[in-house]
DNA sequence: AGAATAGCTGTAAACGTTTGCACTTTTTGG
DNA sequence: CCAAAAAGTGCAAACGTTTACAGCTATTCT
C-alpha cells in the first residue's frame, strides 16, 4: 500500500526533532525555532509528507469538513446556493460533503446522522422545508447548522434569506398594477414553511386588501411538464396573471401558452419567484424575483465559519435585498 | 461538549462485554452470539450509540468516503453526471466529498492531494479535461479513480462515456442529409481531449469526406452571451448549420437568430452535442445529442465501488449508448 | 469419554495525529 | 551578571475505533 507511506513520525526521524515539533511546524504554531522549522520543511518537501486528515481529525476532533444537505443537485436554485457555499468553503479551507436528499431512501434525520457520524464541523440546510425530526436531530447536537435559501419556524436556527412576503407583495403589485386582476399563486408544495407561512400569507392579505376575492393557488406543481398541464386549467379559471415558485414551472406554463397561441405578457402575465439561469434564456424572459443566491449561500457559509470558531454573532436571522426584475413575461412599461 | 458523549466503550460497560464485542456487533460480525449480539443492540438503542466515523476510519484505513471533482456546479452537464454517482453512492453507503475546481484558487492536482488526504476511498473526475500533474498525481497513489462523462488520453484510467467521435458525426449527417452544406463547429474550449480529439477529428473528417471545403470552428464559446454574441459572425459566414457543445451556448445563438428574424431551422439548423433540461425547454427546443448524463455517473460509480473492492473488472473504458434526438431547431422530417 | 473442532469473547496493539505538561535553553531587564 | 520570563522542545497520553491473536467454552465425532 502506497497509501500513507511517511507518516509524522518519519519527518520527526529525518528531522532529528519529535512528532511534536514536526506538528507544530504544519500546524503553523509560532513556538519554533525559525531554522528547526525550516529543517523540518525541508524533510517534508523531500519526503512529499502530507498529513493524514483522518488521524488529525481524530486527535483535533475537527475535521474541516462541513455537511450540505440539498434536496436535489440539479435543481438549479441548489446549484447555485452551493457555488456561494462552496466558494466560502474553499476560502476557509473546509470541505463539502453534500448529501442529496431527494432520494426517498434518505430521510433528513438520517441525511444528518450520517454527517453527525462523520464528525463534521458544521452544516448548512437546504431544503425548502425543515421536519420536525430534522429539527430535534439539530437541537439533540452541539454542530451548529444554519439554514439557506428557506425559514423555519423554529427562531433557534440561523438562516439567510430574503424576505419572501415583502418580495411575492411586490410581484404581486407588479401584475395588479398592469392591470391584470385574477392573480393566481402556483406552488410546488404548499406545506414548506416558506409557502405556508409567507407566500400564501402574503396572497391572501393581497387579494383581501385589493377585494380580489378568495383567489386561485394551485399546489405540487413542480417541473415543467406539471407546469404545461397546469395551463389549460389557468385558463379556464380565467387567470391572468400568476406567479410561480420554481422558474422551470414557470417555464411550463409560458410554453403551454405560446404553443396555444395566448400572447404573453399582453393575455398573461407570469413571474417567477426564484430564478435561475434557465429564467432568463427562455423566449419571452421571465419576469423574475431575483434571490441572490450565490451571497444567501456565500453568507451562509461565512455564518457558519463564525459559529463553528464560537464567535459572536450579531444576528442569527439575515435577510439579503432581492431585486424585482422585469423581464418580457410582464408588461413593458 | 455533547458531540461524542457515549463511545464504544460506554456500549461496552453497559451491556457488560468488551469493546471488541461491540464493533462486532457493530460491523455485523457473525461470530457473536445471538443472546449477546441482541444484549448488545439494546444497549446501543438505548444510548443511541453512534460509531464515529473518524475513528473508524483512522483504525480501518476505509473512509466510505469518495471524492468527486467538477469544474462547476451550476452547469447542469455535471449536475446531471452527479446525480447518477449519488444515486449509487447511497445505494453503497458512500459519502460523497465534492470539490469544484473553477475557482482559479484550487488547482486540479491541489484538489486532488485534498482528497487524497482526507483519505477517500476512490474519486470520481468529472472535468472535461484532464490536466497532466492531474494524470501524475493520479498515477501516484494507489486510490482508484474513474473519469465521468469525459476522456482522457491516458488508457490506463478507467472512463464512462459515449462516442464522441460516432454522436458528432452523425448529428453532422443529420444537417448534411436536411440540405445544409455550410457546418460549423463551436466549441467550448478547443483544448479538450474530447474535442481536440474527437469532436474535431470527425468535423473535419466529415467535411473532407463531404467535399465540404475547410469549414468553421469557434472556440472558447462557454455561455448564453458568447453564444449570443457568435451569432453575427455565423451569418456572416454563411453558416446553416451548427454543432455547439454546450446548449446553454446553443441557447445563445438560437436566441440571436430569433431575434434578428432569423427563421429556424429553415434558415440555419442547431444541434447541441450535451443536452440538459435546458435543451428541451426552449422554443424552438433543440435538436440534441441525449448523452445518458445520469447513467454514465451511475456506472462510473458502480465501477469505482468495484476497484475500491479490488474486484475484477472486466473492461476500464465503458461507453454508454447516446441518443440523436431530434427537436425543433432542425428540420421535421 | 476424550479429542478435535468450531464458536465466542477479551486483551492489547495498532491507526496517525494533537496537545498539556514539564523541562531545557535563550532572551530580557535591572 | 543574575534572576525571571519567554521561547523552544520532547514525552506521553489522548482521540475512538478495528483487528490479530489467544484463550475459553460449547459442540461434534469416534
Amino acid at each position: 500500500m502506497r497509501k500513507q507511506d511517511i507518516t509524522i513520525y518519519d519527518v520527526a526521524r529525518e528531522a532529528k526533532v519529535s512528532m511534536a515539533t514536526v506538528s507544530r511546524v504544519v500546524n503553523g504554531n509560532t513556538n519554533v525555532r525559525k531554522d528547526t522549522r525550516e529543517r523540518v520543511l525541508k524533510v517534508i518537501n523531500r519526503l512529499h509528507y502530507q498529513p493524514n486528515a483522518v488521524a488529525q481529525g481524530l486527535a483535533s476532533k475537527r475535521t474541516t469538513t462541513v455537511g450540505l444537505i440539498v434536496p436535489d443537485l440539479t435543481n438549479l436554485y441548489f446549484a447555485e446556493l452551493s457555488k456561494g457555499i462552496d466558494d466560502i468553503a474553499l476560502l476557509y479551507k473546509y470541505n463539502i460533503i453534500i448529501t442529496s436528499i431527494e432520494n426517498r431512501l434518505m430521510k433528513e434525520d438520517q441525511a444528518i446522522q450520517g454527517l453527525l457520524n462523520k464528525q463534521v464541523d458544521g452544516i448548512i440546510y437546504m431544503s425548502d422545508n425543515l421536519p420536525e425530526e430534522a429539527a430535534e436531530a439539530f437541537k439533540r447536537t452541539d454542530t451548529p447548522v444554519v439554514l439557506a435559501g428557506t425559514k423555519s419556524n423554529h427562531q433557534e436556527f440561523p438562516s439567510v434569506a430574503i424576505d419572501y412576503m415583502k418580495a411575492d407583495t411586490e410581484a404581486l403589485n407588479l401584475l395588479y398594477n398592469d392591470g391584470k386582476k385574477n392573480l393566481a399563486l402556483v406552488l410546488d408544495d404548499p406545506d414548506t414553511v416558506v409557502n405556508a407561512e409567507n407566500r400564501i400569507p402574503a396572497y391572501k392579505k393581497f387579494m383581501a386588501d385589493h377585494n380580489l376575492g378568495e383567489g386561485h393557488i394551485y399546489s405540487n406543481i413542480k417541473d415543467h411538464s406539471d407546469g404545461y398541464n397546469l395551463y389549460s386549467q389557468l385558463r379556464q379559471d380565467g387567470i391572468d396573471g400568476v406567479i410561480v415558485t420554481r422558474d422551470i414551472t414557470a417555464v411550463g406554463i409560458l410554453n403551454a401558452a405560446t404553443d396555444a397561441g395566448t400572447k404573453i405578457p399582453e393575455e398573461m402575465e407570469i413571474v417567477t419567484a426564484s430564478a435561475t439561469q434557465i429564467a432568463s434564456v427562455v423566449r419571452p424572459a421571465l419576469t423574475a424575483i431575483r434571490q441572490p443566491l450565490y451571497d444567501i449561500g456565500a453568507v451562509a457559509m461565512r455564518l457558519l465559519t463564525k459559529l463553528m470558531n464560537n464567535e459572536e454573532i450579531d444576528q442569527k436571522q439575515i435577510e439579503l435585498p432581492y431585486e424585482l426584475l422585469k423581464k418580457q413575461s410582464t408588461a413593458n412599461k
